[in-house]
RNA sequence: GCCCAUGUAGCUCAGUCGGUAGAGCGCUUCCUUGGUAAGGAAGAGGUUCACCAGUUCGAUUCUGGUCAUGGGCUCCA
């Protein structure tokens, strides 16, 4: 008799021994054909595995993420099945489950995304024929004979650990060398995809073998393969770097790799980016400093920065002192700081800096505004008193949680740790990390930890914001820091007349400006709300000789505030009117005869409504209000 | 930085099996249209095809290098 316990904590008893299966059919047949592993001890462990002994067992369903991980690994196995039926001389390495799929990495000769139908069309027939996953333990000799021609598999196994155990998957002919556990059987891949194929080296090492890695991608439901597919064109359709050129707002040029040119419309964008910061800040009781982007060497030596970043820092040398731009805005704060002596009263001190910084960054890593060498960083260092840390944190994160909400941005938070390499001591540690628990806590939001993510100097905080795609970017940073204060000698005259150290934060919101400036972009597919359209009226004359009155319409809007042009070619309306739609212009205003004689506007708005017929005032008074409070999605009329 | 691919007019791209290059959009001019998604015609525009070498009678085309852009380079049997 075996007794196993549900996570309802209700308990069943079978007679005989059972599988993972049976247990799930008892509970109904539709359940178990929905159940993909099972989970004993914090084991995922497969269905058809046995169970001998009384335990407690919750199901892992195609609902659950880590189903879906199982399935994607088992997608991995068919692939290779299939790569192996066409390609006999291919030898497998590794087949792991990534965040967005699954890749499996092979010794073969190089394909192209041409022949990925082909083996799509092969994998259809192994999904099709519904083979079962067979779990087979063999020792350590039997799996070096099995997988005596393939040198990677045996690379593997001589590295394994002694006490673990070897498993082989089969399904079909085909057999893996895998911990497994998988799907119960191919029949449950409902709807896959190839993506693409790049080369990737043998243990990410360039020395090693240069293998291909194809990326693939599954599902339990064909409607969520359809999905994962447009967004995927979705993406594809609102690359910024794509936009950025039909809109006009800036530009990339092979004289400087890595640094954007902001065009005028740009600009617009990114001065209404700035002054939202402003507005914003000053509210929060922040001040604004500048420091120079470029700082004599000494100073980097003194911040540690010489030492650990050097090899992405820019230098020059001027009257023979070696110089570096930099790539932080944090040591010329520190200078900033030491320019006075501070009381306890004065603290705690919120400085801001838009800084340019410079990093540089791998040529194979830059892209777009995504990751640049120049680049413009929200930052500000809060000085203040150790009992201060929990209030000063809780309101970055109000004020980021502010600024993110006005661009219908939803965020999650995630705190690191203390990492192994770090300076300090555990005090001062176990007080900055409860000091940032203190903060989460009274924010109240759920939070994920990373152990042991921290920076060397402090614990830290990461905001992720989730863009209108659902895909995820971390902007925002919090980090506390007790190192740079000691590197730096500050200090502050406490209540006991005694000199004390101040903690730092080090915190942004945007995070790089370029960057936060490309995310929107594809958040909003570049559809800007009206506050952030680089034009948010266009003046359409009906005919040439209105151009003159449709100047004169728009210096009166202009005296509001409101980005305005004219388009003055020689164009029928209806050209017109197509090409400020497909410039994302929120307001489209027609000049004709009648509009001039009544001194009215008709006003197009971009979900396709026309009003007629509408005084100077009436539009004026609610556009410049919508622009003014920064309103997003709500209609202007 | 490494691997693969790409680099031709402002934009999107075609093309030259080696004989000094084309389309559409855009731009200019003229005509036309006159109230809600692409009017017509003509014209200009490439210092000659990212840059530098090499091979060749001759290179944008072939070869090598450089630079830039794109994808990938952490996820472990």
């Amino acid at each position: 008799m075996i007794n196993i316990t549900f996570p309802d904590n209700s308990i069943k008893s079978f007679e005989n021994i059972p599988t993972g299966m049976d247990i799930a059919k008892s509970i109904s047949e539709g359940f178990a054909r929905n159940c993909v592993a099972m989970k004993i001890n914090d084991l995922l462990l497969d269905l058809s595995g046995q169970i001998k002994e009384d335990t407690a067992i919750s199901f892992i369903t195609a609902n659950d993420e880590e189903g879906l991980d199982i399935l994607r690994h088992s997608s991995a196995h068919v692939m290779a099945e299939a790569v192996l039926n066409i390609y006999a001389d291919a030898r497998l390495t590794i087949g792991p489950v990534v965040e967005d799929g699954f890749y499996y990495d092979i010794d073969m000769a190089p394909i192209s995304t041409d022949d990925l139908g082909t083996i799509e069309a092969e994998m259809k027939k192994i999904i099709k024929a519904k083979n079962t996953f067979q779990r087979k333990v063999v020792s350590k000799e039997e799996a070096l004979d099995i997988f005596k021609d393939n040198p990677f598999k045996l690379e593997i196994i001589n590295e394994l650990d002694e006490t673990q155990e070897i498993s082989l998957y089969q399904n079909g002919k085909f057999i893996d060398l895998c911990r497994g556990p998988h799907i119960p059987h191919t029949g449950m891949i409902k709807g896959f995809k190839l993506l693409k194929i790049s080369g990737a080296y043998w243990r990410a090492d360039q020395t090693r073998e240069q293998l291909q890695r194809l990326y693939g991608i599954s599902f339990f439901d064909k409607k969520k393969l359809n999905q994962y597919i447009h967004m995927i064109e979705e993406a594809r359709k609102r690359d910024h770097r794509k936009l950025g050129t039909r809109l006009d707002l800036y530009s990339f040029h092979d004289e400087a790799a890595g640094m954007p040119f902001f065009h005028a419309k740009g600009m617009d964008i990114w001065n209404a980016l700035l002054d939202y910061w402003r507005e914003e800040h000053k509210t929060a009781g922040y001040v604004e400093t500048k420091t120079p982007v470029m700082l004599n060497r000494k100073l980097w030596e003194q911040s540690g920065h010489w030492e650990n970043y050097r090899e992405n820092m820019y230098t020059s040398v001027i009257d023979d002192e070696e110089y570096a731009i930099k790539p932080m805005n944090c040591p010329g704060g520190m200078l900033l700081y030491k320019t006075k002596s501070y009381s306890y009263r004065d603290l705690p001190l919120r400085a801001g800096e838009v800084g340019l910084v410079h990093r540089h960054e791998l040529s194979g890593a830059l892209s777009g505004l995504f990751r640049v060498r120049a680049f413009h960083q929200d930052d500000a260092h809060i000085f203040m008193t150790p009992d201060q840390i929990d209030n000063e944190v809780l309101g970055v994160l109000k004020l980021a949680q502010r600024i993110y909400s006005r661009f219908g941005l939803k965020f999650h938070l995630e705190l690191s740790t203390r990492p192994k390499k770090s300076i300090g001591s555990d005090d001062q540690w176990k007080e900055a990390t409860n000091g940032l628990k203190a903060a989460l806590e009274l924010y109240g939001q759920a939070y994920a930890i990373n152990e042991g993510d921290g920076a060397f100097y402090g614990p830290k905080i990461d905001i992720h914001i989730k863009d209108a795609l659902g895909r995820t970017w971390q902007c925002g940073t919090v980090q506390l820091d007790m190192a740079l204060p000691e590197r730096f000698d500050l200090t502050y005259k406490g209540q006991d007349n005694e000199k004390h150290r101040p903690i730092m934060i080090h915190r942004v919101i945007y995070g790089s400006l370029e960057r936060f400036f490309g995310i929107l972009v594809e958040h909003f597919a570049g559809k800007f709300p009206l506050w952030l359209a680089p034009v948010q009226a266009i003046l359409l004359p009906i005919n040439q000789d209105l151009t003159n009155y449709a100047e004169t319409v728009k210096t009166e809007l202009e005296t509001f505030q409101i980005r305005c042009e004219v388009d003055k070619r020689s164009e029928t309306l209806k050209k017109k009117i197509r090409d400020a739609q497909l410039n994302y212009i929120p307001l489209i205003i027609t000049i004709g005869d009648k509009e001039k004689e009544t001194q009215t506007l008709s006003v197009r708005t971009l979900d396709g409504k026309v009003r007629m017929g509408i005084s100077t005032f009436d539009f004026i008074a609610p556009v410049s209000n919508h622009i003014k409070e920064r309103l997003l999605d709500e209609a202007i009329f």
